[in-house]
DNA sequence: TATAATTTAATTGTGTGCAATCTATTTGAC
DNA sequence: GTCAAATAGATTGCACACAATTAAATTATA
């Protein structure tokens, strides 16, 4: 305890020493900043991510694009919904495994890799950092995410 | 181009070198670590934050409150009136300019604070990295926040 | 001092995130 | 081979985020 009768813990419920918040109020700044970038596309922040992850493979099933973009079907159902109403991808049951979804691209879809292109160069530039920065940043960050995805299996 | 004929952007749209992925997912994690440690406090992640700014200075404004946590009111009235409803704020008008709303904290939400300090403290762990780590990963994000935030104006 | 411009919150509508539950299908244990 | 367990996705319900609009109050300006 302080003179004024303050534990010394109450630095650690500052927002300003706060790396939760820092993640946090980066992360809605990110998608706010993709925002005027993707208008052209007619894509929303994760709806872009997930046309990544299928111009890198076609054919994915849902449960794989929700374990490389870590969100579940209750998420992913309504998204690909909408972005098969765009005409961008399609969706299809597995014939051998009638669980499984395959998602695949429309003509269009896979055309609107080439206008994406541009959307990372914008982004570097707004984010205002060398590659270098960037990539030990990146690694820093989803050691950080998989250590509180480990933590969490340990609360329950 | 490289022999397969692809450019050499290519490695910009893959979802493993994006940084903007990795806060992303980073966030979504944070949210997720959070929520059963705030459970016994009947909060979630954003709430727990407002709570945090309230403690530190009680009788703010909406907007002075949205300038902190970089939320506008179409977030924070509901959840200003969720955290109303559980009985841990109050909001009243200004009487000097009426358009502000003042959120103040009830004895039961003032009374919160000392029950959340355990917070910060279990996910210090949960991060899994010491204060200097945390402390330049911080920064750097806030930097970074900047320079999206001041992107965001130049694109309009 | 009227009134136009600005400011503050609230509201509306869309799109995530995620827990919990449900249905259909497949796999496993016996 | 049958039935229980596991798996994949869809659905439901709740709580953000945020753009766009609206309403009320205040300030600025002619």
């Amino acid at each position: 305890m302080d003179k004024a009768g303050t534990s010394n813990q109450e630095s650690l419920l500052k927002l300003e020493n706060f790396l939760c918040f820092a993640i946090y109020s980066t992360a809605n700044a990110v998608t706010r900043a993709y925002q005027p970038r993707l208008a052209a596309l007619g894509l929303t922040y994760p709806q872009y991510l997930v046309m990544v992850v299928l111009w890198e493979e076609e054919n994915q099933t849902v449960k794989a694009i929700g374990e490389k973009l870590s969100l579940d079907s209750g998420t992913l159902t309504p998204l690909l919904k909408r972005l098969e109403t765009a005409g961008l991808i399609t969706r299809r049951r597995d014939t051998v495994d009638e669980r499984q979804v395959l998602i695949g691209l429309t003509a269009d879809g896979r055309a609107m890799r080439a206008r994406a292109e541009a959307v990372p160069v914008a982004m570097g530039k707004a984010f205002g950092c060398n590659m270098d920065e960037a990539k030990s940043l990146r690694s820093e960050l989803i050691s950080m995410r998989d250590n509180l995805v480990d933590s969490i299996e340990e609360v329950k």
